[in-house]
DNA sequence: CCCGTTGCGG
């Protein structure tokens, strides 16, 4: 037997250590034969540290060594990077710079990973112009982590400017390219990195795959998602969970969740993560049921669920509308996690959705830290439930912190007019959104306004607002506009707007009703008939709304034309009963059909 | 001369 030369086999010993005990062993043996004075595995020894995630020791170890050379810096350095201490790894940095330790290739890369992760720039950019005075300027690893981080920080544009000057990319440069502009929300950008990519003949691999698959996801091109998928098949790319996970999310973001279902059934291993891909697309999709069961399940297989699984499951509790579920999922969170931004802003729209308020209210206030997107669902919380006041006081108070109002802020207050038929207010605010903060407005903002304009009978100012817009207006505002003009009885720009909405063939079947009952007040009746005939050939009928009450935890939903509840006698008595008392004090109810703008997104 | 250092999922 061949016995490997000396260095080798230490190296291969250090190697085999898989635990802290077993290297603190291996680490004692080098001290007793006399081996650790020799210096050159002593970036090894520290390297085996934390490979076993064992930072303090390595520290220690590395503050006891008398001379120390790029190797060992390095070590340690990487050593705080896997564990994730960013400002640890800058430190150090800077002290081996200080002590006179010329830097190299790995530490330059390693340094600015950690600035890719605390987003800090000004950093980056000083380590690159060193990595650029010590002549790293060609070299594929510092391009590459001075390109992933302004990736990383959202600055593309810069990302594509080191990426082209790059002399020799490899695949790691192409990756960078393709998520960053995945995060910069520029699918196809993304993709066309990768047709390029593959047309000046560079290999793909997994991490690669799982970026085009996001880029079809975020673009919600069911097609090009399933294609990517059959290439992967056809070309028996192996699978791992991440590539499999992403396809489950892709399906389920491009509507395909019957696809999603199938793929995850078949995964032979699944984690924390490809759960909450299922669960979160079940929710997105309007699948609270299935969500939820899926919830519980995962649980049955021993997995904990993490916060993306119990936001996903508390969209589905506010969509079947049980606070006490809600409830209980945030008690979950509060006992064994870290409540978030996400899960926070989650747990205000559950309450406000399931009916309580004041617990969103309270939630809200309890919160220390709260970025734009928490102010914005508390006030788009005040708004669903019509209090456009409180919206707007809620605003103001916004106004008075160091955030800045976005565009969501103001479809939130405007929407929360629209609910309190508060035109006034609301023409108010539009106008200041677009000359005091300088925001655009966009669809959503048209549709709320028109909204506004047309509940409130101002049908004629609202089709000259839609006229005012630059771009050609979606079917949200022709559909809000109709809905006015059916309530209020204006047959002339009910009808422009019931042929827009025609021409653009909504998906929702719920807008073919309402201009076939639009019709049907104007006694056109070849129109209700030829409206009739789309929403037969289409194949689908009108999703019938139900609303739903708990009592005492139960769930009761109530659909039209459905008498299956066990109290459904009692239910009717009891709705006359309230319907005759409505009657003597005056107040006349509207019946016919009602649609919401925000209904119809 | 070798090594290792850069990019993945909800």
């Amino acid at each position: 037997m061949r016995l490997l030369p000396w260095p080798k086999r230490l190296r291969s010993l250090l190697l085999s250590c898989k635990d802290k005990s077993s290297l603190a062993k291996t680490h004692a043996l080098f001290i007793l034969t006399g081996l650790l004075t020799q210096g050159s595995f002593n970036a090894q020894l520290i390297a085996s540290y934390a490979r076993v995630i064992d930072v303090v020791s390595a520290r220690q170890l590395f503050e006891e060594m008398p001379q120390r050379g790029v190797d060992v810096w390095n070590a340690m350095i990487i050593a705080y990077c896997r564990k994730e201490y960013p400002d640890e790894v800058i430190r150090l940095y800077r002290q081996m710079i200080l002590e006179g330790v010329k830097p190299d290739s790995s530490t330059f890369t390693v340094a600015l990973k950690a600035c890719a992760r605390t987003f800090d720039l000004k950093t980056g950019g000083e380590i690159w112009s060193k990595a650029m005075d010590y002549g790293y300027e060609c070299d594929v690893f510092v391009g590459s982590s001075v390109l992933n981080m302004f990736a990383k920080c959202g600055k593309i544009d810069e990302a594509a400017v080191v990426f082209d000057k790059m002399p020799k990319k490899d695949l790691v440069c192409w990756t960078s390219m393709i998520t960053g502009f995945i995060k910069s929300g520029r699918p196809v950008e993304a993709v066309e990195i990768y047709r390029r990519m593959q047309k000046e003949g560079m290999k793909t691999d997994g991490v690669v795959m799982v970026g085009l698959i996001q880029a079809c996801a975020d673009l919600g091109d069911a097609k090009l998602g399933l294609s990517v998928h059959g290439y992967l098949i056809r070309r028996d790319h192996p699978m791992d969970v991440v590539l499999q996970t992403s396809l489950v999310d892709m399906y389920a973001k491009t509507g395909q969740l019957e696809l999603s279902c199938r793929l995850f059934n078949k995964m032979t291993y699944k984690n924390v993560i490809s759960w909450g891909a299922l669960i979160s697309g079940y929710a997105q999709n309007g699948f609270a049921r299935n969500a939820l069961e899926m919830l519980v399940e995962m649980q049955s297989y021993g997995l904990k669920p993490d916060l993306v699984s119990l936001v996903g499951a508390l969209l589905a509790s506010s969509q079947v509308g049980s606070l006490k579920l809600g409830k209980s999922i945030h008690g979950y969170i509060v006992r064994s996690l870290i409540l978030d931004q996400v899960s926070g802003t989650a747990l205000i729209d559950m309450y406000s959705k399931c009916g309580s308020l004041s617990c969103a209210r309270a939630l809200f206030d309890r919160i220390n830290t709260k970025d734009s997107i928490f102010w914005n669902a508390m006030i788009a919380s005040y708004g669903i439930h019509g209090h456009g006041k409180e919206a707007l006081a809620l605003f103001h108070k916004m106004t008075e912190t160091s955030l800045k109002p976005d565009h969501t802020t103001f479809a939130s207050l405007l929407s929360s007019f629209s609910h309190s038929g508060l035109v006034e207010e609301g023409q108010y605010w539009f106008n200041l959104m677009v000359s005091e903060y300088k925001i655009p407005p966009g669809e959503k903002h048209y549709a709320y306004m028109v909204d506004l304009l047309a509940r409130a009978g101002l049908v004629e100012e609202a089709y000259e607002l839609i006229s005012s817009m630059g771009t050609e207006p979606g079917i949200p505002v022709w559909a809000a506009l109709l809905a006015g003009c059916h309530n209020r009885g204006k047959l002339l720009i009910g009808e422009i707007a019931a042929k827009k909405v025609l021409e653009l063939r909504p998906h929702d079947m719920g807008v073919y009703a309402l201009i076939s009952n639009f019709y049907a007040i104007a006694k056109r009746w070849n129109e209700v008939a030829s409206v009739k005939n789309i929403m037969k050939k289409t194949g689908r009928k009108k999703v019938p709304g139900y609303s739903v009450v708990e009592v005492n935890g139960k769930l009761h939903s109530f659909v039209m034309e459905d008498n299956s509840h066990h109290q459904y006698k009692e239910t009717l008595q009891f709705l006359d009963k309230l319907d005759h008392e409505m009657r003597i004090m005056q107040h006349v109810p509207e019946t016919g059909p009602v649609l919401h703008a925000n209904q119809v997104e």
